[in-house]
DNA sequence: CGGCCATTTGAACGCGCTCAAGCGCGGTGG
DNA sequence: CCACCGCGCTTGAGCGCGTTCAAATGGCCG
């Protein structure tokens, strides 16, 4: 399996997801919710759909590790993804009180993932409920406004700035899971799939890449591996004003 | 004002805003949230804008009357409308923990809306916890969905899908209000702010609509006044499955 | 009637697409 | 061990969709 040393490597980050899931929970519900996840973690190969637009489905999933693409796609073939979602963040594919899924749930990566019952949610609501709801908020609402900034993009910007904004709003979300990135970070996406995260052709993805290349913004010689060689560069032709970004998609270090 | 007759006909809909807005709930929830709603209701004129993107806003608006557009937009003026808002439907322009919005929240036409500060929503929850917050949940699931079908059909569609289906989807959305709209509607846009919303020119949603009327698919000869000839057609040209949009899309029914 | 704004239409450009061929690399089997 | 195969990246050629710029038309209000 072609990904496994990204795995491999995110699994050895010094912030284990466990620690960034259960981020601002008290002891005690902080042990109860990290035994309820490893209870229902499961295990998926890169490649794999785990749910698809229109199956049923558990309210949502917990990424424990690897990476994940919501995808929807247009009876010719063509595929979007609506967000990439990384360890320590959650997937709700189906409205709370319905069941079916409004995108296809596709592992990017082998990833582990836990599939919380809503009958466990909710016993767990009791317990502490401020807490596990404030999470999901706090979660859905970096979601919301990160599928924003795109949408921006995806209407009424250019091909090199939705590049640049992708790979800026992937480096800042992998630099929050682990900052000690330095400028360069592991990008278990094919070209095809950058696209499809954009709104481009593979092809054009490509022409795109070797501009800001060739220009000295990133660095791709080592595939999959980005180096962001002039970041304020980037985040000039992305748009991008970066600390309001951060404070918009990154989920807030603390707690209400 | 241009847009005074679209409210005036809004508010003489046989199902009032107020009737959607507390759907599902009891009596006597329905009967405190009604009047707290009324007491924080405020008046905007059609194309003021509400809150910019990075004012300090309150968490939640209520739209009780009339359309609003929530727009981003990019240093060289270009503008995309992330969301369409109608009456009964709720805005949460900032993370609930959060006091800064991410959009701009504009006014199309004349409107009403009511902003519950947090400390009066708290006391609501108090009174009745599960039916509010499943309200607001089940509005934002709703929004959640067609957001994501418009970038769909943003990253991949044509000009002709995209418009097709913005048509569509303001179709349902308005029949799900008053169900005596008999393929006919009252659309508040400009070609602009179609665009805007389409990720298109202005210029080209003229070209669109025109190609749409002489297919016969709409009726655009009554200018802000839509009506849809082949509704099955104009599905089918936005790729649309309508009994699985309307499902996705609009808040449902009944309550868990 | 005059002014303003939205819509409509034309003309031309160019961005990003499709199609197609070539390259590079890692994995597999003879 | 090397040849082959397959997948993903790269590059070229050409096209077409949607853009911008510009001007004309139409409708509404003062």
């Amino acid at each position: 399996m072609s990904h496994t040393t990204s795995v491999m490597k995110l699994r050895t980050h010094p912030t284990a997801p466990f620690d960034l899931l259960t981020h601002g929970l008290s002891g005690p519900a902080r042990t109860r919710i990290t035994a309820l996840l490893h209870r229902n973690a499961r295990r998926y190969t890169a490649g794999s759909d785990i749910v698809r637009e229109g199956d049923n489905t558990v309210p949502f999933f917990w990424v424990l590790d690897g990476w994940v693409a919501l995808n929807k796609s247009l009876e010719d073939g063509h595929v979007q993804t609506i967000d990439i979602i990384l360890p320590s963040d959650v997937i709700t594919p189906a409205a709370w009180e319905r069941s079916i899924s409004t995108f296809d749930v596709h592992a990017l990566t082998d990833i582990t993932v836990s599939a919380l019952p809503l009958t466990d949610l909710d016993s767990l609501e009791l317990a502490d409920p401020p807490h596990v709801w404030a999470s999901i908020r706090n979660l859905s609402a970096a979601a919301r406004a990160r599928i924003a900034e795109r949408v921006l993009r995806l209407g009424q910007g250019s091909a090199e700035m939705r590049v640049a904004y992708v790979l800026t709003e992937l480096y800042l979300r992998i630099s929050a899971l682990d900052d000690d990135q330095n400028m360069n970070f592991h990008l278990p996406l094919t070209q095809q799939q950058i696209g499809e995260f954009a709104g481009l052709s593979s092809v054009h993805v490509c022409r795109t890449l070797r501009r800001l290349s060739r220009g000295g913004l990133i660095d791709t010689n080592d595939h999959l591996n980005i180096t962001i060689k002039d970041l304020d560069g980037l985040v000039s032709i992305a748009g991008i004003e970066l600390n309001r970004l951060k404070a918009e998609i990154l989920p807030s270090e603390t707690q209400a």
